[in-house]
Formats: structure tokens, C-alpha cells, sequence
DNA sequence: CATGAATGAGGGTTCATTCAT
DNA sequence: AATGAATGAACCCTCATTCAT
């Protein structure tokens, strides 16, 4: 496969800056970065970003592309089966907070720079929805399963999102602040069930 | 009082000037503001800005100082005495909620641009940790007073204020999705308490 | 008038960079000028220019509102009333051919840049119409006065300015070159009339 | 002859290329036309325009020796001999006149980039004073045959070229404009030839 | 207090040119 | 002969900041 080297050394360059850039623009903001902070860092010429790619915007959707955690999002929800709750919790939990860890950076970015703008804004919310959606499907199924009590599960799922997000976001550790949010989750704190 | 009439309309001019200012940056972020836009918005000359802020950073801090919801935040806490729990969170609750909301503004901006450098990072941690100290504090006075179940208080402090911070900045209603959390707080969705 | 000090001095510098721009535009053309050379031959740092103008291209409209020598032309048709017809065709001549030796910066430019681009041909065109238009009307209205035989009047009008124009911008000699011509086209230099 | 294959084909690459340069310079420019333009028109790549042609001024010098319309111009001047003038000038016009609507291209970026640069600006005047020359020379004869009357030859010459070239160039149409300027220049519009 | 002309460093982008393949 | 990745100098433009009025 000799003839495919110079296609190969492109498209490892192509992802090489994508992914210097990405580091950059999740640690100092977007604006903040030079073009030839990217460049330098990837050791090549700045002339050359735009062989690659027309402009600092297009390596935005490129490092989207590229670095998105939510189609791994959507396949850690799809594994929800009738397994007990704190078991698919749990599970849920870990793979989550796991996911934003590993790609802290993207995530990072896309607090700083896209949740406020309007269209990101509103992609991000159809996303919360579609995946509280799933949530809140299997925690009605464990109602009817006799596991959970009748709920709002949409509002469940929401705190429960809430904790793993922020969590993970603010490097709380998983346990017990996520460990632990299950836990109350499924069974409060109060020592009377008549609070309720 | 002829003489305070210059500084009463300095005053006013200097905190006309941090307003719009906040506003622009939390709308469009910092850098993309140009000190030319908050002339522009306040109806003023560029060059009239550095006659009452050294430039743009002091602008930064004047915000700060003006808009900080982090005052009022303690406030609320104090508020906490031995009020029954429910009505304690619910209380607590609605005024970060409402504090969060009235002042959007700066607490975008603070996630925009502060919460990922080190330093303001540092700052919003420790906000963070003796906020939720008192929260818990609280928490285990009514476990005193046998209201709640020994538990974790830190932990259960983090979970409700994750669902407290992620609705009011999401824009998601109170109610339900923070009573709803301060439901399931308090008695958890399990049917058996067995789950446990 | 002390009060317009500022805005005069404004209007003198903006008057400036648009000669400077004319000058240099028309010398080397518009696309070998830096926007730096303006301002260095100007004498004022770059930055300036766009306090002036929003771009190089605004610079081009605000060099043709000042500079362009159209309505002048007109002025000059406009003259031509009954006078026998070489007294009128010379003034016309000397007019037309000094205001394009006057104001051959803005003409080069012209040529060179706008006359092959489709939208200022367009105007260049009709800006042609119109003139031959009024110098067509004189010529029949002579021939009604009997001083000229009947004859294509469009066509010894564009006889007439294409030697004007050409004379002028390749710089060649009033006179014999346009008086000739004039001379020629009055009375032609056929030895026989009859070779018509 | 298999070893002239090669340098066939390199030939008509060449030429290929030089083609496709005048066509895009002649539309936009010189200065607008990028490298890129030309091998993406020509369907090649960029660097191979290295291997014909030194840079982007060897391109120039490729499309004046291949396009130049001058040495076709120097020979329609040799075919005035003896006939008669209207003929002489008649066959003269047509053939300059086609030879620059042909040359469209070359003869537009002359004007746009060459006129105004001093040395080429020496060459054209030099040619113009040479094809003058050969006409002024033919007009005395016709003026030694008796056919004409005397007159200032170089002066009828250059309004002659001038109705020719400016026709031409604007995209007028020969017929009436050159037909009718020949007319002119041979019998003038004047009533009475005393007006000379 | 207020204006806005003026500065100049620095950023994004373009593009002719080179060179390894 | 042909490719296109890579370079780097230069250009246009932005904008925080200064200062004369």
C-alpha cells in the first residue's frame, strides 16, 4: 500500500492539528489562540493550517467531528436494559463520567464557547432531551417492573444527570458524590417514608 | 450640594458603563466585545472609558464588585436554622434559584471566562466548599434532631445543589424539576427501603 | 468658528488620504498599492485609514465622488450652443482634453481598473451615450443652420472624441493632433469632393 | 519518432498553459490571478507550472511572444501599396480592427497592466510611431498621386488609428463607425470647402 | 467631564514558491 | 512529467490605548 502514504501522512496531519487545536482552544479559549500557537505547537507553518483547513472556524466543526462524546453518550443510554436501577445507574454513572473526563477538553469548550451561543444552545438542549428521553423510558419501565415507586421520572433522570454531570465537570470524585446521589436517589434521606 | 452633584453623576455614569458592560460580555464573551461596542451601548465616546477604568480588566473587577451573587448566596445560607428540612431546601432553593436567574449575566460570564482559569477556579472551589459546609452543617442538625437519617451530608449538599445550579442555568421551570429534586432527596423512588 | 476646528482638520486628512490614494492607485494600481504605502506617503500610521474608510474598496468610491471628471464633461457639452462649428468643436476639444491631462490620475485608474470590470464598463458606457448624445444634437443643429452638410452625426461625434480621448492620454500634443483632426473632419482630404 | 512524443505533449502543455494565463489575466488581472487559478483551470497542479515556466513574469513574457498582435499589425501596413486611399484605408481598418477583436485578450491586459508601466510604455510608443510612420509614408504618396490633397499625414494617421482602435477596443461596430470615419477623414462634413 | 483623531502592535489569511515523492 | 504538502513573507484589517482639544 505504498501509494497510499502521502494520503496517510495527510490525513495524520489533519487530525495532528485538529487535535492540537482542540487542546489549546479548551485551555485558553478560542479567541485566545493564535493560529500560530496551533501551528507552532503542531511544529509546522502557519500557512499551512489553510491547506488544510479554510479558516479557524472549520477546524471547530473539524475538532466536533472528531471529538464528540455525544454518540458515545447515546450508546452508554442504549445499554439500559431491565437491569435493577442501581445497577443501570450506576453503570450509566461510570460510563458518563468516565466519557467526560477522557474528553474534558471538548467538554470544556463547549461550556465556554458554544452553550451560550443560540443554535449551539439549542442543539445542546434537543441533545439533553433525546437522552433524558432514554433515561426517564427505562426508569418507568422499572416502575412497571414493581422496582421504583410511580414518579416524575423525567425529573429524576434530570437530577440524576446533574449529579454526574457536575460532578465529572467540577472533578468531584465518582465516589461518593455519584455513588452516593444514586443512593439518595433511590432512597432519600428522611427518616419518616410519611415526608413524603 | 453643588459639589456632589459631579460625583453623584459620576457614579452614575461609572455604573451605567459596568452595566453595559456586563451585559455585552456575558452576551458575546469578552473578547469579542471591543471597548468601542460599550461606548457605543452607553452613548458615549470611546476615550470617555479610560477616564474611569485603567482599561479593560479593571472593567472586569468593577463588574465583579457590582454583580458577584456570591453576598447574597451566603446570605441565604444564614438564613438556614432549624427549620424542617423541606421547608428549609425549598426556601434555600428558590432564592439561589432566583439569584442565579436575576443575575444570568454574570454568572454566564463567570462560567464563560472564569471557571476554567486556574486562579478564578481556585476562588469558585472554595465558594463552593463553604457554601456546601453549611448546607451540610445544617443537614446533620436535623439528623440531630432525628428529622433525617444518618447519611452523607456533604454528598446530599453536592446533589442538591447540582440540581439547583443545572435548572436555574439551564432555564428549566423550579417546579417541578427542583422540588421534584428535593422530593426525591428526601425520600428517595425505591418501593422497598430494603434497596438500601 | 473655533467650534469646527476638529471636524475641518478631519475633513482636510480625509481630502488627503483619498489624493495620496488616487495618486498611488493610478501610479502602480490598485492591487500593488499596501494600504501601508498610503499611509506612510500620507504620513500617519496605517490604522488611520480605516478611522477614514471602512476598506481599500470604500477608498476607490470616495476617490471617484472627488475625482471623477464626468460631471465636468457634461458642463462642457453643455456649452455648446450656435457657434459656428469649428469654434465650437475646438473649445469643446481644449476643455475635454485638459480636464483629462488635469485629472489623468483618476482616468489611468480608471482604464485600468474599472473599464474590463462589466458593472463600470456598464456606467462607462452610458456615460459615452449620453455625451455623444448632446454632441450629436449640436452637429444637426448646424446642419439645420446650413453650416454642415448632411452626414452621420453619431459617427463624426465619436470620430471627434476618439481623437480627443486618444490624444490625451497617450499625451500627444494639442495641437496639431486634435486641431487636425477637427481640421479633417470639416473638411475632409480628398483633392476631388467627389470621391464621396 | 517516439522521442518527440514527449516534447509534443510538453509543447502543448506549455501552450496549454500560457493560454489559460492570458484568458485569466486578461479577465481579472494580473495581480487578481492566483498561481492556483491557472493549474486548477488547466487541470494540473500547481507545481507543475514550475517546470515550464520560472514564475509568474516568465508566464508574461510566454504570452507576449506567443499573442503579441504587433508583428500582424506591421504586416497589414506592408500590404498598402499603391491603390486608392478609401481602399488603402478601408482594407487597412478592417484587418487592424479584427486583429484586435481577435486579440481581445492580450490587447486588454496590455491597456490594464502595460500601458502604464514606463518602459512598456516606451515599447508601445515606439510601435505606435513605426505603424505611423508606414502610413503617414503611403498617405504622401497618395498625396504625390495626385489623389489627395497635402495635409498633415501624421496628424490624419493618428485620427485615423485612433477611430480604429477606440472602435475596437469599445466594441463598436466597424460598420457604420470606421466606414464613416473614413469617410470623414477622405471628404469632411463642412458645406463649403472654403471653411478650411 | 467629554470627544474622537491618531497610534501601532498583532492577528488571520493569502499565495508565490520549493521540494520530497 | 506530475503531484500536492509545506513554507514563510507580506498584506489587510482590528482594536486597546493615548492624547490634544
Amino acid at each position: 500500500m505504498a501509494g497510499s502514504r502521502r494520503s496517510e501522512q495527510a490525513e495524520r496531519r489533519r487530525n495532528q492539528l485538529v487535535d492540537v487545536a482542540l487542546d489549546l482552544f479548551s485551555e485558553r479559549g478560542i479567541d485566545a489562540v493564535r493560529i500560530s500557537d496551533i501551528a507552532e505547537k503542531a511544529g509546522v507553518a502557519q500557512g499551512l493550517l489553510y491547506h488544510y483547513f479554510p479558516g479557524k472556524e472549520a477546524l471547530l466543526s473539524a475538532i466536533i467531528e472528531r471529538h464528540s462524546p455525544l454518540p458515545l453518550v447515546r450508546d452508554a443510554l442504549a445499554l439500559l436494559h431491565d437491569q435493577p436501577a442501581r445497577e443501570a445507574l450506576n453503570g450509566l454513572g461510570i460510563r458518563v463520567y468516565a466519557l467526560i473526563q477522557e474528553r474534558r477538553a471538548i467538554v470544556r469548550l463547549a461550556l465556554r464557547e458554544g452553550l451560550w451561543q443560540p443554535d449551539i444552545r439549542e442543539i445542546a438542549m434537543r441533545a439533553r432531551e433525546s437522552a433524558l428521553g432514554f433515561l426517564t423510558h427505562y426508569l418507568q419501565s422499572r416502575v412497571a417492573a414493581g422496582e421504583l415507586r410511580p414518579h416524575n421520572s423525567m425529573v429524576v433522570a434530570q437530577t440524576f444527570a446533574s449529579a454526574v454531570f457536575v460532578a465529572a465537570i467540577a472533578g468531584l470524585p465518582f465516589d461518593p458524590y455519584v455513588t452516593g446521589a444514586i443512593e439518595v436517589i433511590l432512597s432519600g434521606v428522611a427518616v419518616d417514608p410519611a415526608t413524603k
